[in-house]
DNA sequence: GAGCACTGC
């Protein structure tokens, strides 16, 4: 009875929603023709002969195996391979003819043989997704005879030192090189673990590093590997160097490029001889750039053209139908929630949608707009649930976006931003739908502050994001432009180094003896201007002497992992004058653990419930003392520091991150003797700062942010005193609506508009004193 | 008075 009444109640609302062949959400009509109306299997069968659009080309049948990620999917604490003692040779076995499926395996004595004649020369791979690359590249070569550890005798010297013997091999994030890193021992039949101090493969990324004795394959993020190049200008334990996605081109890989560059070229005496192998590897195709800065015509004096093979391999991705919109849309939202119906109607189930939006906000809105409209569904037709995807988001809340919808019969609709690009894998999508626009943050040098607009993404942006369609099945990707409109996108995106403020780029070259940074071999190298703006900044802050060398002060603010500004902000507040590093330490670490230790909540009586319970961390001063008090009351707090962050919508995995930072800056600054003895441990009672010492911590952050300030207007406006600008203090700021003579701001974005952001209250005097006195003055 | 893609040492 109870089954028939619903039937017959969902015929009903069937009736009247199909009368209007629309449903109305969030005050905009949408068409649903069809659907409503539509007498839906119950239980989609897979074979359902599909119709394709007119402009998509034909789906054809794959034999390709259906699951392979060599990449790392979502952050995942456990190894992927567990040791069992039982099944240790057949596991061994299936690994082996896992390996041995891999497109890459064929490939296997070419790469031995190239590899193997490489002098100057170096050798780009590129491998699809999926084929294998990253894992395997480096077990082909380790047992070459040319990987083999080199004791040599150096000139001048007594010892003989040892050259060579490990292959490194670089990645962009921590999550891949740890994963990969416990992948590849276990294939390798030395299982990373707890209590193995033996091993061939290693890794080593901020705050967590494991080589084991013996190890001859190290995974290791590009930062780690730049820092090594800072002890060791000629990489002396390594045979062969893999830097890995070199074509998501961060600033760090095209440093690495410019070194790696230098070694090939430069003198081998302090290699005694012995040759480094470069082995470059990209996923997306377009590697002009790179073979032509490892051609040597770029090298500077030298004549004699290198050798840059290159070897393509198939990667194992299923294929996937793109479909353009025949005009273009006026409302994006719109469009895109239009499609995302569209799918459900007429696509089969299983197949969930990822859908790539501009940001957080249009995440939020899109989200309530999909539930709304799930709630108007007839009940006998498969539900939709949406699901957002942002790196802002907790862990658990991201953790959903990876799950499978809970209920059966139900569609997945994960709303994501750019970090579903490349940062990590959502299981299931068989559809895409892609907005074509991303955020970019931009850096204007002229103004010395940065922008962060919604502006159209690259082709290769767009094949990545129409790959995410086809990795577990022939998929479809729905692209909310018009054909035309993708064939006028750039090809790629603009690389880091030439978006970023190359400030702390310029520095990292300094302290590994580039005297003429101008002239250092970049695959695609910033303005001049941009250079030299950043050599007299870096010169205020006491990095560099008058002929710009670099300073005992820079060369220490270098090895530490900050910015070079809170380089020397820390090394002031070492000074006498101050004394606060402890005070310091608390602070930076809490303002660079992410993107925001305090989580901004939506909703008016959340955000007020926040803001009640965060009255004591907060702070008069500003938002520098806030984050100091944050990180002193949570190191204080003894019971339970879990729901002390939950109470202040404070992000734990961001405060945990802080503390792991304090705990390291603490270690380097006494390692540096800018501590004398390290700090008491936690947890230590709280005592707030004293308005004393709260403005010593201030004044030292002057040392490093003098330029970064603003005066009160007498229109109520704050204006800079480098350039001249309005800013408005953000809304996410304690000092936010409040009028004070001048202000210091760590952060210059424009978005809406000119806004300052960790903004502290300072006087207009104390300015003056920090522009006269840079730290290593 | 109003809001922010992603990494890394």
């Amino acid at each position: 009875m109870a089954a028939s009444n619903t039937a017959e109640h969902a015929a009903k609302r069937r009736k009247t929603r199909q009368a209007s062949g629309s449903v109305t959400i969030g005050g905009k009509t949408i068409s649903v023709e069809g659907y409503l109306a539509s007498s839906r299997p119950k239980q989609p069968e897979a074979n359902r002969p599909r119709s394709i659009a007119p402009n998509s080309p034909q789906e054809q049948p794959t034999n390709l195996p259906s699951r392979q990620a060599t990449k790392p999917v979502l952050p995942d604490k456990k190894a992927p391979y567990t040791k069992s003692r039982a099944s240790n040779e057949t596991k061994d076995q299936a690994l082996l003819k896992a390996r041995r499926e891999l497109p890459i395996w064929q490939h296997q004595e070419e790469i031995r043989a190239v590899v193997k004649r490489l002098g100057t020369d170096v050798i780009v791979i590129v491998g699809e997704t999926g084929s294998g690359k990253s894992t395997q590249v480096p077990q082909f070569l380790y047992q070459e005879p040319w990987c083999r550890r080199h004791k040599v005798k150096l000139p001048g010297r007594r010892d003989d030192i040892h050259v060579g013997g490990m292959i490194a091999i670089t990645q962009p994030r921590r999550v891949a090189a740890t994963t990969l890193a416990h992948r590849v021992s276990a294939e390798a039949g030395t299982p990373l673990g707890k209590g193995r101090s033996d091993g061939l493969v290693g890794y080593s990324v901020r705050f967590d590093h494991q080589v084991p004795r013996g190890a001859r394959i190290k995974f290791l993020t590009e930062g780690t590997l730049l820092q090594e190049l800072l002890r060791d200008p000629h990489l002396k334990q390594y045979s062969a160097v893999v830097i890995d996605e070199i074509h998501e081109r961060s600033l760090d890989v095209d440093l690495l490029a410019g070194f790696l560059k230098q070694i090939l070229f430069g003198d081998k005496t302090e290699r005694g001889g012995v040759p480094l192998k470069v082995i470059i590897m990209s996923a997306t195709a377009e590697v002009g750039v790179i073979q032509e800065f490892f051609g040597n015509d770029a090298m500077p004096g030298k004549e004699k053209a290198s050798n840059v093979d290159l070897l393509r391999i198939k990667g194992r991705q299923f294929p996937v139908a793109i479909l353009y919109e025949p005009q273009p849309v006026a409302d994006l939202q719109d469009a895109l929630l239009k499609k995302i119906f569209k799918i459900h109607v007429e696509e089969p189930l299983p197949g969930d949608i990822l859908a790539f939006l501009n940001g957080q906000e249009d995440i939020e809105s899109a989200q309530r707009l999909v539930e709304e409209y799930a709630t108007s569904l007839a009940s006998n037709v498969p539900k939709i649930v949406a699901v957002p995807l942002y790196g802002q988001l907790s862990i658990e809340a991201q953790r959903v976006a990876f799950q499978p919808a809970r209920s059966p019969l139900t569609r997945k609709v994960v709303l994501a931003t750019n970090i579903a690009e490349t940062s990590v894998t959502v299981p299931g999508v068989r559809f895409v739908v892609d907005c074509g626009k991303a955020k970019v943050k931009q850096y204007r040098p002229r103004l010395g502050m940065e922008s962060l607009l919604a502006k159209p993404i690259s082709k290769s942006s767009a094949v990545q994001r129409a790959g995410r369609a086809g990795r577990e099945g022939p998929g479809k990707c729905f692209r909310l432009y018009t054909e035309d409109a993708f064939d006028k996108l750039q090809d790629s995106d603009l690389p880091e180094i030439l978006r970023n403020d190359v400030l702390g780029a310029v520095l990292t070259m300094k302290a590994r003896g580039i005297q003429d940074v101008l002239s250092f071999p970049l695959m695609d190298a910033p303005e001049p201007a941009s250079i030299e703006m950043a050599l007299l900044h870096l010169h205020f802050l006491g990095a560099l002497e008058d002929d710009g060398a670099i300073t005992p002060a820079g060369e220490m603010m270098a090895r530490f992992p900050l910015s070079a500004p809170l380089g020397a902000v820390l090394l002031a507040a070492a000074g006498p004058e101050f004394d606060c590093v402890l005070e310091v330490i608390d602070a930076i670490s809490c303002l660079t653990s992410g993107d925001d230790i305090f989580i901004h909540v939506q909703s008016e009586e959340g955000a007020e419930e926040a803001e009640a319970h965060r009255r004591d961390v907060q702070r008069r001063e500003g938002d520098i003392i806030t984050y100091l008090t944050t990180m002193q009351m949570y190191a204080a707090e003894n019971s339970d520091r879990i729901d002390w962050c939950k109470k202040r919508k404070i992000n734990i995995r961001n405060m945990k991150q802080a503390l792991n930072i304090r705990r390291q800056l603490r270690g380097m600054c006494l390692k540096e003797k800018l501590l004398s003895e390290m700090p008491a441990p936690d947890p230590q009672p709280f005592t707030p700062l004293s308005p004393e010492r709260a403005e010593a911590v201030i004044k030292c952050f002057l040392r490093g942010f003098a330029m970064r300030t603003a005066m009160l207007a007498p229109d109520g406006s704050f204006v800079t005193i480098n350039g001249k600008h309005v800013v408005a203090i953000h809304p996410s700021s304690v000092m936010h609506g409040q009028k004070k003579e001048a202000i210091m701001f760590l952060e210059h974005v424009y978005t809406n508009k000119n806004y300052a952001k960790k903004v502290s209250a300072i006087q207009a005097a104390w300015i003056a004193e920090a522009l006269g006195r840079g730290v290593g003055h």
